[in-house]
DNA sequence: TGTTGACTTAAAGTGTACTTTAAGTAATAT
DNA sequence: ATATTACTTAAAGTACACTTTAAGTCAACA
């Protein structure tokens, strides 16, 4: 039986970005960063496998938690230094998601303040709001969020 | 009986910043964008009232929410033009709230897989995770991540 | 009365994350 | 064969939201 070889499937970097929703200069970009490395064509082109849009798609998520440039190309020194930097790489991660929770809860407070603004415009454009009472309760549960 | 005329407080540029959580430069900067508009002393001083800390408390909720500093800005403008713009204030906020609505619910996406990978590292560091089919199963959950 | 600290302005600088440009090579379509 | 399109590099430029600097004024305290 010959070795069953599967050939993966290589992608430009235009069909690369195209499939990770980047473009190629942002992919060059993050591979002066440290964040990819691409294989490369007898020419110097690059080119791309599969397994890279996992790789790329996972550190869009982990961008999209909060996580800078510069935390990422850590956690990608830290991936290719091997098992022995799992203990660091967690660290990071749990720091990440405090962080990230933290803004959370931010950003659903600043979320209830706009939706009380929406509803007090809504309010005063069906001309409820006109009378003073009523402005009063919403200044009283504005105070209430500070 | 004489008019009772409550003295409001004056703060300083310092004092308001620290009021309000921000530094004295952000506060003039604020200004030149048109967000602000502290009084002045006779010696040409900003002073800010009580009201003016609920006003940029209010902006920076919006401002949380996603809003730059240009939409910030076309709200002021809208504000001081009187009620006419009440509309068009209205629909900024309601595209703001939508676009933060997708941002929203994008950001949980992203916390989901940093949770999994999270608890990936941690399976890991306790060694359950050597055997292949957690590894396969955990392969699986990623997968569906997309 | 001097010196410290807070204020004033305008302008330049910073950090992050790209984006664009320039100049050139290579592959594809007509 | 030629024109278009995709790629290559290094370097400069952009957008946003501040931050810092420089040079000077003003007020309060020892």
């Amino acid at each position: 039986m010959p070795t069953e070889t599967t050939t993966e499937r290589q992608y430009s970097i235009g069909d690369f970005a195209k499939a990770v929703g980047l473009t190629a200069p942002t992919l060059r970009y993050y591979e002066t960063e440290g964040l990819i490395e691409p294989h490369r064509l007898a020419n110097g082109r690059r080119y791309y496998e599969e397994a890279d849009i996992n790789w790329v798609k996972f550190l869009l998520h982990l961008k999209g938690t909060g996580m800078s440039i510069s935390e990422l190309k850590q956690y990608v020194v830290w991936r290719a230094a091997g098992d022995d930097t799992i203990p660091e790489r967690l660290e990071l991660l749990k720091k990440v998601k405090a962080d990230f929770l933290v803004q959370f809860n931010e950003v659903q407070h600043h979320l209830q303040i706009l939706n009380d603004k929406i509803n007090w415009y809504e309010e005063k454009e069906s001309g409820i709001t006109d009378d003073p009472e009523s402005f009063r309760a919403y200044l009283d549960r504005f105070g209430h969020h500070e």
